[in-house]
DNA sequence: ATAGCTGCAAATGCTTTGCAAGGCC
DNA sequence: GGCCTTGCAAAGCATTTGCAGCTAT
């Protein structure tokens, strides 16, 4: 009989993506897609997976991050010139950047309105809009 | 008599945000405000002064895009990762993101309205909202 | 068997840093 | 003169790549 399967599993999201389903790449979409949400960077991953006994190099968690987000897994996020996120929830939604903690806080659905966007340029067409609310710690609490 | 000045100059620019007026500072505040709102990244910025035979180093050009950015002269913009982008322009407002270009395009004043932002965090406070639309070409012309 | 993966280590690209020489006040 | 700046070259990071060996199918 089948495991009561809330999401569709690893497996099946690597054979749709048409991803061989190797050791590694089953062990990182594991820890990506099964726990909720998440966003990592690519030393996030490397040592979760290495905290969870799973042998995966460093080159690997790049080439597997890359191709999970080609085949629309996973969401690249840019928020920081030096280090790359990315985000396991590939639906339209928007960040809150805590910069002290480097992490990054989903916006909940639909929040966010915006209006007034401008067409793109000639030739040219909107991939993607992002809104990034950037924190910074709350220096006053007092008074 | 006075020139007609549109704008602060690059030398009182730089007096009051307390920095010294070096041959290299002024050069850079010139070729940065003095032709209107741009968009640079420390190579850009680089060949530009060499091409004016402007002698700066490109250590010189990272330390003084930073020391104008913490002085509020600038802005950093992260829409790369891997490469920062120094606007001219301070004011609250928001980009298009030219992928293919990898070009910065200030989108007008505040013709983006947002609306729905949730609250910060406890602890945190918003350092800046910011919207970017990516773009990408635009692979359809025909039908 | 074989095309595709993985891991290592070297290479890359942008940015930062150490430190001696030079420039502004 | 003294302190701040500059420039060079080396160092630092995150990320990418080349390639030999391994592994799903």
């Amino acid at each position: 009989m089948a495991q009561a399967r809330t999401f569709t599993s690893a497996l099946d999201r690597l054979r749709s993506a048409g991803l061989r389903p190797t050791r590694q790449r089953l062990a990182l979409a594991r820890l990506l897609f099964e726990h909720g949400n998440r966003h990592v960077t690519a030393e996030t991953l490397h040592n979760e997976a290495q905290g969870e006994m799973i042998p995966v190099s460093l080159a690997t968690i790049y080439n597997t991050l890359h191709q999970f987000t080609s085949a629309g897994l996973l969401r690249e996020v840019v928020v920081d010139s030096g280090r790359s996120y990315f985000d396991t929830n590939t639906s339209e939604h928007h960040h809150f950047f805590d910069e002290p903690q480097g992490q990054l806080i989903d916006i909940p659905g639909h929040a966010i309105e915006i209006s007034g966007l401008p067409d793109a340029p000639d030739g040219r067409r909107v991939a993607r809009v992002e809104v990034i609310i950037r924190l910074k710690d709350d220096e006053e609490s007092a008074t």
